[in-house]
DNA sequence: TAGATTGTTAATCGATTAACAATC
DNA sequence: TAGATTGTTAATCGATTAACAATC
């Protein structure tokens, strides 16, 4: 619960909305790294955003001041500072269960580790190749030799709805500490940290945001 | 921007936070309903979801009244009802184009029917299957006499970032007016309804999340 | 220094919760 | 009818925006 690194965060909870804003703000400012920028304002952020400049600077000062008046914010200070924040840079490891076309999909074309993971192993009871995306894929059967091994922080689900819970309470005896869920199953109340991926209701949001629209309009 | 089918909707805008929780509404009433439940109270729905049941009255009286005095909300009404709020059941039809590992998994195993969209048709570059999930994969220079002859109404990305700028264009050209979006490219500002699925930003609350917490704590 | 821009407090706005009359 | 539960208004809470003194 407490916040070690930043003593600042323990005076109030930081807010969820703040949280989900961060990683836009990084990403944000790692295209301006990228392309040579090495100072912006709050005012520039907001505008690249969509956002407004206060509430950046509220967002930001939530866990400490990053900036300089008269100045701005470094774009590489910046960056090194939500990157902290996020715990991106902590090496968290992480195993993959379930290895069909999505869970093949994220180890080939999505970087884990720059948003603060790294598979170290994947399973899947019938396995077809043995390494995907650089990732050794292992039988199922190897699992619980493989967590008490390697003690992975992480997992990601990836396999059937109706074999998700089962697995998070086998990878919880573990040693998992959290779960990036795409099953839809519901694993609330297990004492895991739960980040689902619900495509059908991002789907869903689409659609009503389609119909409420005249054509073309 | 008007709403022909819930004339108590123009009253005043529905908030995002409102609609992104109808999806998990309907997909709570959906289970009472397969598992025999003829009605609900808020009561009921609230300790379901981990909600106030003045939250969810509410939020469904956004849409108008849905309920019951002393009775609740019959299931299958509920049900029916979120899905037209939704407009998962207006048969909307889209194009996916990137038939990758990514574009594979949502083609065979997401159910989009059951969130509003059908697939009519997938397109790639070089398309390794001509039929995945059942649904027919062409190559790409198919692309604009389909939107001609088809006109589907929106389109799924899970094609390369770099080239996803340029598609949204052409598909917007050819009369699409939605985008679901896997591919972490600002496609804001195009006059696309766009829905981001930004998967890296999910993977770093994740982190956040448990980096704030002890082991095991 | 003067100008710019932060950090931070105060004001506003919107969303959630509480309360209760209406009514099935 | 009496009990239950909605629809809806009022109160509270939190998040966003505005303002400005501090300061680089």
């Amino acid at each position: 619960m407490s916040a070690r690194r930043f003593p600042e965060m323990d005076r109030r909870e930081i807010s969820q909305a703040v949280i989900r804003r961060l990683p836009r703000y990084l990403r944000y400012v790692n295209m301006l790294l990228a392309g040579g920028v090495e100072r912006v304002s709050s005012g520039g952020l907001a505008e690249g955003l969509g956002l407004t400049a206060s509430q950046i600077r509220q967002d930001l000062n939530c866990f400490g001041g990053f900036g300089q008046q008269g100045y701005g914010y470094s774009t590489e200070k910046l960056s090194a500072s939500i990157s902290a924040i996020l715990g991106i840079e902590l090496g968290y490891r992480a195993v993959l269960i379930g290895v069909g076309n999505l869970g093949r999909a994220l180890l080939g074309k999505f970087s884990f580790g720059r948003s603060g993971l790294t598979i170290i192993g994947a399973f899947d009871i019938v396995p077809e190749l043995s390494d995907v995306g650089g990732v050794r894929v292992y039988t199922l059967d190897k699992l619980s030799a493989f967590l008490t091994e390697h003690a992975p922080e992480a997992a990601v689900l990836t396999l059937p709805a109706d074999k998700a819970l089962d697995m998070a309470v086998r990878l919880r005896d573990g040693g998992v500490r959290a779960i990036w869920n795409f099953t839809s199953t519901d694993l609330q109340g297990l004492g895991l940290v739960v980040e689902d991926v619900l495509l059908s209701d991002s789907l869903m949001t689409l659609c009503y945001r389609l119909s409420q629209r005249q054509p073309h309009g």
